[in-house]
DNA sequence: TTGTAGGCGTTATCAC
DNA sequence: GTGATAACGCCTACAA
């Protein structure tokens, strides 16, 4: 059976193509009884509107990108992507995902972008901001909308955790538990680096000077860069000798932090148990929170700071709706906290330090 | 600047709008300088093939669905995703992701597939097979590729993983290590259930029978309906609740198994956690094996039954572009092993038993 | 190897 | 409220 097209159906219920097109569509002025020949003729000859045909003669793809950085399976690019779906999909939008894991994928993305304009918006999540990538998406000639982007620039819109806020009430429960020097471990950072979680360093950086903690009392470990380049690139994970370099550098310093903040629960986790391997407990003696509440974090009862990909997500969506539409967004860039989650690995300060 | 078209790169390169299309297209017939010259004045015009017309002019979409059962944040059907972009997305299509979470939701995505046919094949993850189904996915008139389906009709081609020999290597390593009753825990199975881990149980049965266990020493226990009502339907995780209720009848059992094989590590986990709260701790008092080598089991050192759903995925994208492209097909139906992973919650059965 | 011309199946703009 | 009709932007025989 060859497939039916509109005119079959105009022909059977006796009206012409327009009226069909409009009828089948919901939309505009149609009577309720031509409506219900239109619907009946199309049901019978199991006949429905054909989306490229739609996309050609409107202009309307029916269709967003989700672009993120590192792969697609990861607990928060995947819980965006649930969220953005969530949304997007009942509306009758496609949502197609894409991802790259470096910069130079960055670039052939946007650069081979307008070679399939086949989308009305585009999400683009944790990237970090330089005015290259501005100019790119500012040249996209599509709603942008950000994700946890480092700055709003170039974006029409934007959502993103407050990471800010969220590092400094880790930094004050570890100051009100009593530790004395606390320490940020995080992953490499490549100078052309794609992924936004640096604003998180930075902000510990900030919190704790503004808790009080001297510079020298409040110490960065970043991962090595040649641990980092034997990982898979966008993965926040931290492999077993990251986190042994972690840990043994962490030991080493005079008088060493009791309190540990990670830049995510992936990365946290594998310092953690390097540090039990070492039969170092926490709480007992030293206090580690993570940061997401991804469900691992959950599963080793590990203190973190809480957020909602997902939720982030679907505001991100609604947003690229309310742009699609015209509408005018009540905030354009909008921050959501993060929340403390107590769990078993902090507690007070062992004493004596 | 209003776009610009085939024809205008046509008459900027002076040739017809066909060898425009052919030149782009890297297909057919044409001369290396002409190409060339095409290919500069595309570029200078900015221009490039808008997807919606080749689609509508060709008729194929360069689109293919992947429909998952459960939420896409999970880390099976992320990374299934993850493998199936892998491949399909160097070729040109894009992955469009869709999800369904119960019966009633698959039939809905089914009766309305047809009503915007707008990809060149889907790929079915993980869905119990029955004859309704089975009728769904012939009449789709699209190349259908399974992954992970209890059965292989209805199906173009599959990709699986062989649930069965992967227990049976589980259960043999708990006769191996002495134990003399085992258990298989798995999640609630709803009898219009979509997902197919039940495949799982049904091996464990015939694998413990196999290596010789008797019935009553080879026993199923599962979640209760009303805990997995409660839960996110398509979850594989066990809430507190029903991993408290599954333990309680693990050791409520005369002498209870301590050997344990779960359907899931999402699933395992907060059953082991159960046991460990109820200090029975592993190795010594019991063994416990999860399935799947997800992270969450890395990080807890569960023993698990290794899999690679990435690479699933890759697989069923791979048999799709087979089958698009018309090439025969070595292995309709594969089925690739699962193997073992021992870490550090399997051992000896205690003495005495 | 390259050009010509007729679709592909809708939507949108007008009239009526 | 409904009907013509011209786009929409490309692909693909077929011819040259």
């Amino acid at each position: 059976m060859a497939r039916a097209t509109i005119s079959d159906v105009a022909a059977a219920a006796g009206v012409s193509q327009a009226t069909v097109s409009r009828a089948l569509r919901g939309s505009t002025n149609v009577s309720p009884a031509t409506r219900a020949k239109v619907e009946q003729a199309a049901e019978s000859l199991n006949f429905t509107l054909s989306k490229s045909a739609s996309t050609l003669a409107s202009g309307r793809t029916m269709r967003v990108l989700l672009l993120v950085s590192g792969p697609l399976n990861t607990w928060f690019n995947a819980s965006v992507l649930q969220g953005v779906y969530n949304v997007l999909a009942p509306e009758g939008y496609d949502v197609i995902p894409s991802f790259v894991l470096n910069r130079s994928q960055l670039d052939r993305f946007f650069r081979n972008l307008p070679r399939d304009r086949n989308a009305d918006a585009i999400i683009i999540t944790s990237f970090k901001f330089d005015t290259t990538l501005h100019d790119q998406l500012s040249a996209l000639g599509m709603p942008v909308v950000g994700l946890n982007s480092p700055s709003t620039a170039g974006f029409d819109a934007s959502i993103g955790i407050d990471n800010a806020s969220a590092i400094a009430s880790g930094v004050h429960l570890l100051r009100s538990l009593g530790h004395q020097r606390i320490a940020f471990v995080h992953n490499y950072i490549p100078h052309d680096m794609v992924y936004g979680t640096s604003t998180r360093a930075a902000a510990f950086r900030a919190a704790a000077a503004d808790a009080g903690y001297a510079e020298h009392d409040a110490i960065m470990i970043e991962a090595d860069q040649r641990d980092a380049a034997t990982a898979t690139p966008g993965t926040t994970e931290a492999s077993a000798t990251t986190a042994a370099h972690i840990v043994a550098r962490l030991l080493s310093c005079n008088r060493h932090p009791t309190g540990i903040m990670g830049e995510t629960d992936e990365f946290t986790i594998p310092v953690y148990k390097e540090l039990l391997r070492q039969h170092i407990a926490a709480p007992r003696d030293f206090s580690i929170m993570g940061f997401d509440d991804a469900p691992i974090s959950r599963a080793l009862d590990l203190t973190t700071l809480h957020q909602d990909p997902a939720a982030l997500g679907s505001a991100a969506a609604r947003k690229v709706l309310a742009l699609l539409r015209g509408e005018t967004i009540r905030h354009v860039h909008a921050l959501v906290p993060a929340t403390l989650v107590l769990r078993d690995t902090t507690g007070r300060a062992p004493a004596g330090r």
